[in-house]
DNA sequence: TGCTATTGCTCTTGAGTCCT
DNA sequence: AGGACTCAAGAGCAATAGCA
């Protein structure tokens, strides 16, 4: 059983999903406005593009998300946690830049669900000490755990080891943790580890320590993922939100050579227990 | 061959840039 | 100031590769 995240989705709402999606597809016709026949309506091509238009207008919206992360690290600064932080905005590859406490810097990179090959742009902005990615999935049908391993193996091993981007970590943690949608089991007949922030009610967030050095065959095999001490930002977010040692991933990154291929392996460690590896696997890029 | 794991594609939107 | 244009991002899933 992998368990590269403790929560998962939601199996009736699935379910729901699916059936809704036939019936869109076969009863969308008595919807038309415009009095056609119901063939004249599924040639006219007006429900695929609007299937479209629809999911390109979920895709591309922003606002809940940043409104979502603006609570949070204001939150944290009220809190004496962060000093401050900026949305970093246009030409810039990642999307906040916050000042922790000792002065450094961490920029934050804001992602979605980690299932897609988006997940792999991004880029460590030079004025920063840290860099770490945050996923924000607005999709409550999504599968946490599917999104979480594809976003860390196949996308971010890949993309670390290939391009020599070096990622300090993880956070999968949005407004839909800890709702019914994503029922969140660190807070089971737990309610004291809940925080409300603005209109949230938020458990601890999930957070991922990935290596301080970037895996290499020859010369860095086996890093090691760093602690919680030395990646400021998630520390900080780990003490204003209530996390608890225990709750921590490490993910390990490890990268061989196999003939000419280079392969990586990719472990996900918490509480002491493997909850997830993968086999070696190369890395293909076109 | 058939299944699963991994990677790339597609489409729309919206923010930023560059003009007038 | 405001319009036209450019381009990156999000999400699901199609395509491909690997393995039994």
């Amino acid at each position: 059983m992998n368990d590269e995240i403790p929560c998962q989705k939601d199996p009736q709402l699935t379910e729901r999903i699916e059936q809704f999606s036939e019936v869109l597809k076969t009863q969308a016709h008595r919807l038309d406005p415009f009095g056609m026949t119901e063939q004249d309506f599924y040639d006219s091509g007006i429900f695929e593009g609007s299937i479209q238009r629809v999911r390109g207008q979920i895709s591309a919206s922003m606002g809940e998300k940043k409104t979502f992360v603006k609570h949070i690290l204001n939150h944290m600064q009220d809190g004496g946690f962060i000093q401050e932080w900026i949305e970093a905005g246009g030409s810039n590859r990642h999307d906040y830049s916050v000042t922790l406490n000792d002065g450094k810097i961490a920029a934050i990179e804001l992602k979605g669900c980690l299932d897609g090959n988006n997940t792999n742009i991004s880029a460590r902005p030079p004025h920063a000490n840290e860099f770490i990615v945050w996923s924000v999935c607005q999709n409550k049908g999504a599968d946490p755990r599917h999104n979480v391993w594809s976003g860390i193996h196949t996308r971010f091993s890949a993309d670390i080891i290939a391009e020599e981007k070096r990622v300090d970590g993880l956070v999968v943690w949005d407004w839909l943790c800890g709702t019914a949608a994503r029922v969140c089991p660190k807070i089971a007949g737990r309610e004291d580890r809940i925080t409300e922030v603005g209109p949230y009610r938020l458990p601890p967030p999930c957070i991922y320590l990935f290596p301080g050095t970037i895996p290499s065959p020859r010369n860095n095999p086996t890093p090691r993922p760093q602690n919680i001490n030395d990646v400021g930002i998630l520390d900080a977010m780990h003490r204003c939100f209530g996390g608890d040692e225990n709750e921590l991933n490490k993910v390990h990154f490890e990268a061989a050579m196999n003939g000419v291929d280079l392969v990586r392996t990719t472990k996900i460690v918490r509480d002491g227990i493997v909850r997830r590896e993968s086999k070696p696997t190369p890395i293909r890029r076109s």
